[in-house]
DNA sequence: ATTGACTCTACAGTAACTGTAGACTTTAAA
DNA sequence: TTTAAAGTCTACAGTTACTGTAGAGTCAAT
C-alpha cells in the first residue's frame, strides 16, 4: 500500500509518517519506480505500535528505545519497566504542578470583579507585586 | 544596572532578558558607551510581572496582551478575566488529561514484572497491539 | 492526452527558551 | 599601565514533535 493508505488505517498523518522514517522510528521501505513509498502489513503493526506509545505521552527517543529492546527479545526487560516507572513519576509531577497552579489560579481570579477598569484590576495589581 | 544584575535581582538568565526584549515584552532600553544595557527599578519590576505570569504558566503572548492591557489603564479589565479564565479551563484540561494518562500508564505497568526477557515482557505485548 | 489526486523532497515555522561562537567592553589586579 | 578575567554584545543553531508550504514528479481514470 502507499503512504496515504497507511495513514488511513492508522489515523496518522502522511508527513508524521514521513517524519518518523526520518527520525529511525520507521525503516525505510522499498520504493516503486516512481519513488513512492510501498507498506505491508508489518510496517501498520510498526507505526500503531508507535502510535500507542505516543497516546501514552511516551517521547520519541523513548519509542526508539523500546524499538531497539524490541529487537533484542532475549534481553532482560527490566528496562523497559523502568522507562515506564521513570514516565510515571514524570507525569505524577507534571500532575502535581498544574494542580498547585491551578490553586494560585484560583487566588488569582478571585481578586477581580467584572466591571472595573485596568487600573484597579486586582488581579493586574497581583501580577505586578 | 547592567544586565547581569538585574539577571541576579530577578532569578531570570541574561539569555532569557535578552530574549523577551526581543520578544517585545520588555522594552528597549539606553545602553551605556560600550552598548551595555542599563536598567533602572521599573525594568526590575517590568521583568518581574513577567516572571511572576510565566510562573503560572502563562504564554508570551497572552503577557503580551496583559502587558498592552496594564498601558491602558482606564479600559474596562474584562479581557484580563477572560484571559485568566481560559487559562484556567486549559490547565483543568490538561491536568484531566493527564490523570486519564496516569490510569493506562498503571494498566500498562502491571503488565509486566521484573525478571522476564523481553520476548515476553507484557508490557511490550501490550504496546504492540 | 489530459485532468485531478497523490506523492516526492526540502525547507520554514511553531513555543520558549538554551547554548555556542567570536568579538568587544569593563573592571580589577599586577 | 598593562594585562587578564569577567561580563556583555549580536547572530545563529538546537531543542520537541510535528505542521504547512512550494515546486516538481507520478499515477489512475476519462
Amino acid at each position: 500500500m502507499k503512504i496515504g493508505e497507511l495513514a488511513k488505517l492508522t489515523a496518522c498523518s502522511v508527513q508524521t509518517i514521513r517524519y518518523y522514517e526520518k527520525e529511525g522510528l520507521l525503516r525505510s521501505i522499498k520504493r516503486n519506480e516512481g519513488n513512492f513509498r510501498l507498506y505491508d502489513t508489518r510496517a501498520v503493526k510498526e507505526l500503531l505500535f508507535i502510535k500507542h506509545c505516543r497516546s501514552l505521552d511516551i517521547s520519541l527517543s523513548e519509542i526508539r528505545q523500546l524499538i531497539d529492546l524490541k529487537n533484542s527479545p532475549e534481553t532482560t526487560c527490566n528496562n523497559v519497566n523502568i522507562l515506564v516507572d521513570r514516565h510515571n513519576k514524570q507525569v505524577d509531577l507534571r500532575i502535581r504542578e498544574l494542580k498547585e497552579l491551578k490553586k494560585q489560579l484560583k487566588i488569582l481570579r478571585r481578586k477581580c470583579t467584572a466591571g472595573r477598569v485596568v487600573k484597579d484590576c486586582g488581579i493586574l495589581l497581583e501580577l505586578s507585586q
